[in-house]
DNA sequence: CTGAAAGCGCTAACAT
DNA sequence: ATGTTAGCGCTTTCAG
């Protein structure tokens, strides 16, 4: 049988309200009764039930995260990063991953509805979120567009697109494939690829695009890529994220005359392991933070108004 | 403010109670009654506020999971199974990463318990555990050891290692390095170790070990890694786990006469993407089902009875 | 500065 | 088959 505020307050005999003072630094109370109730709760292990102050206050001090999936070193990093921030300011991280898929996300974020979650961090692909009377509920996009009530954190994927295409260019590359990892719409990742089109339209160049599945397991994906690359060739494959660069690579680098493989991302995972990758960097520490912040602020006071994108700038490796 | 389950009984003209039978099916209840109960429910959008369902019922219907980090694709494929077998038995999962640190796994240690949760999978390196009196508070460990009372589920790492010296040996390697992720002791991967020593000690090789640490950051280990390889030349590097394996890969595959490298662990992201590794495949899922499965019938009864120690076949790759 | 008591939303006897 | 009621462990007025 756990112990609880009722054992500490007899064991410091003082009332439980006293204990509950202590516990929460809130009002006066003496020097004596402080120390007195620090040691029972020390002796006794006392541990404070979450779920009771949970029921009690509206403040649960925790907030749910939606993430398609921890394969994505991206999103392990993002998570690593927002879990990090949240701690500091002494919340909780409740993590989900749907896959994409909209009965997942939709059973999850009634789960973490049912948690009493205070706000939500979310990359979901899905219009779940938009069909939901949740104006004011407050909710965090990364990478993703849902409502103009709903902050968004991003790259700058249009620049990004360009900045790599600009390289490809100047390599002197004709023959290009632009392998996108999705095939949703509202997804920015089509912003990678206008960006990539804006600049090589101008120039004299074969562009084809291919999208794959997002959802799909790595393994599905891998056997697209594997018939893509069988029956065409590329001077270069321009993919719309880091994940799938990795793919192509897993069959090129073997290759005679290997295409220019570039993505996107910029995972420290990613870069620490292939250096030589040519890829997009998102700042994906500080857009974390950022997502945290603007969550904590608008928990904080839920009719503030907030700029609907907030984007980062990027920058290539090497 | 939200729903609960006063404004659903109003709204279906019923007691609490009976709503609260409805939402657990339990005992008898009408059909006409239930359905009266499931509109209110829908027309409310009434969702159980799990904080006071936890207070009231021991059954909180959520397990902590302890792990050292997530950017270790062998730790996210594990977490996003346990994730999945204890959906399927209805439970949720919280996620902790310690790296390893024993101040953070304490801290999440605490956290877990004020959450109330029935029972911890957990990978942890740090001897926390040893010391608190929880021999009859379910726990399970992934590649750990704790204590006898605590079922640890593992891989064959003797076994493992032993088959990965014998593809060096018989591709007559010499000169070899071992390179060990960790210098913890209660570690398995001294078993992994043991168990390539097994074997190279009866055959004329040259054999160094060396250990980085397991907690330091990729960046540092690869600039440990870059040191060693600088300075030395091996025929061959046993790496104890696939990570450090990529890691060193990333310097010598541009190299003419690379060593060999192997790794251990198998992930399907590190299987996908490098089919070429020799490694070692632990089979993720099903352990990961073995350790839910302990699991949940330690909270069941906890006065029965485990093994110490669950061991799973492992297989090489190629 | 401290205690008594109400109540958060829900479940589980106990009645009926 | 359904309603009444007593808590679960905690925070928070309101008294003192």
């Amino acid at each position: 049988m756990p112990v609880t505020i009722k054992d500490v307050a007899k064991s410091a005999q003082v009332s439980i309200a006293t204990v509950s003072r202590v516990i929460n630094n809130k009002g006066y109370i003496s020097q004596k009764t402080r120390k007195k109730v620090y040691q029972a709760m020390n002796q006794l292990h006392y541990t404070p039930n979450i779920a009771a102050r949970k029921l009690q206050s509206k403040h649960t001090a925790t907030i749910g995260v939606i993430l398609p999936s921890l394969d994505n070193p991206l999103y392990s990093e993002l998570f690593e990063n927002v879990e990090k921030y949240l701690a500091v300011a002494n919340y909780q991280t409740l993590l989900c991953t749907s896959n994409n898929q909209p009965e997942r996300e939709q059973k999850y974020f009634s789960l973490l509805q049912a948690n009493q979650v205070e706000g939500i961090i979310t990359s979901s692909h899905s219009k779940f979120f938009i069909q939901q009377d949740l104006n004011n509920y407050p909710i965090i996009c990364f990478d993703r567009s849902i409502s103009k009530n709903i902050p968004s954190v991003r790259s700058n994927n249009y620049l990004g697109g360009q900045k790599i295409a600009k390289v490809i260019i100047h390599k002197n590359k004709k023959n290009i494939l632009i392998l996108s990892g999705s095939k949703e719409d509202l997804n920015p990742i089509n912003d990678r690829i206008k960006g990539m089109l804006s600049i090589f339209q101008n120039v004299d160049t074969n562009v084809q695009t291919i999208a794959l599945d997002f959802d799909s397991s790595l393994l599905v994906k891998k056997l697209l890529i594997q018939k893509i690359l069988s029956t065409h060739h590329f001077d270069a494959i321009c993919c719309t994220d880091d994940l799938t660069a990795l793919l192509v690579l897993s069959f090129t680098k073997s290759q005679n005359h290997p295409p220019l493989i570039t993505g996107y991302d910029g995972s420290t995972f990613v870069q620490t392991l292939f250096p030589d990758l040519l890829t997009v960097k998102q700042p994906i520490g500080p857009m974390a933070e950022l997502m945290c912040d603007l969550l904590l602020a608008k928990i904080q006071n839920p009719q503030q108004n907030f700029e609907t994108e907030y984007v980062f700038p990027i920058s290539l490796t090497q």
